[in-house]
DNA sequence: CGCTTTTGACCAGCGC
DNA sequence: GCGCTGGTCAAAAGCG
């Protein structure tokens, strides 16, 4: 049936909201670029063509699912690349506005079983040359995909740490080569290994200061 | 040797 | 019920 409920439409919310609680290392992601991997030694040198890509232009991207506003629309999509804290587009919009090549994608996966996670999912489009972004968590490769109307496969991650149950999905989008998709899954219960180091000596050295 | 990646198989949800 | 699709599993291979 082509009834897909209009999602409610996700109200603005500011920055702050957008990062994943409990995810510092997303503090670093509103720049140009989200630091990479591998990114120091393969500097990303890409121009910008699309300054403001549309959602629609990709249908192999679960943007339905991505955006779905369900528990007062916790899932929200930030595009890192040019806008950062930018939502690019609500899922009401999506459906109204859903073209032939995506509608008859997206309405099984509105309502398929991704829709039973409730865990808050958070996307993000990067501009990047690598599939993989260094947020500071250990990540492991559970299984990867090839997506219907995309040229390019998409990867699942699950985090590492023995009591998270974080997952991530990577994609790069056929159409923008360029721009890799991120998305969450779920909130990291423990903390950013990689922030905890840096900032270990700091929180020491500050506390020796202030006894003074 | 332990951890990660790869990859084919399997399963579940959906439309027809 | 069947086929399509996305998500996950798990054995094997690869790597440091």
């Amino acid at each position: 049936m082509e009834g897909q409920e209009p999602l409610p439409p996700l109200s603005l919310i500011s920055s702050p909201l957008l990062l994943p609680p409990q995810n510092p290392s997303f503090l670093f992601a509103p720049s140009a670029n989200f630091p990479s991997s591998s990114s120091s030694s393969t500097p990303n040198t890409n121009p910008n063509p699309n300054p403001n890509p549309n959602p629609l232009d990709y249908p192999e991207i679960d943007w339905i699912g991505l955006l779905s506003a369900q528990a007062g629309g916790r899932d929200q999509t930030m595009d890192t690349s040019t806008k950062p804290n930018t939502i690019l587009q609500n899922s009401a919009a999506l459906s109204a506005n859903s073209g032939e090549e995506n509608k008859g994608n997206n309405k099984r996966r509105a309502v398929g079983k991704m829709r039973k996670a409730s865990r808050p999912r958070f996307a993000f489009q990067t501009r990047s040359a690598d599939d993989i972004l260094d947020d500071g968590y250990r990540w492991r490769k559970y299984g990867q995909k090839a997506v219907k109307n995309s040229s390019y496969p998409r990867s699942y991650y699950r985090c590492t740490h023995h009591t998270c149950n974080v997952k991530k999905q990577v994609q790069r989008l056929s159409k923008d080569t360029s721009i890799v998709v991120t998305t969450y899954e779920g909130i990291h219960n423990h903390p950013c290994e990689k922030l905890m180091e840096t900032l270990t000596p700091l929180l020491r050295q500050m506390q020796f200061l202030s006894r003074f």
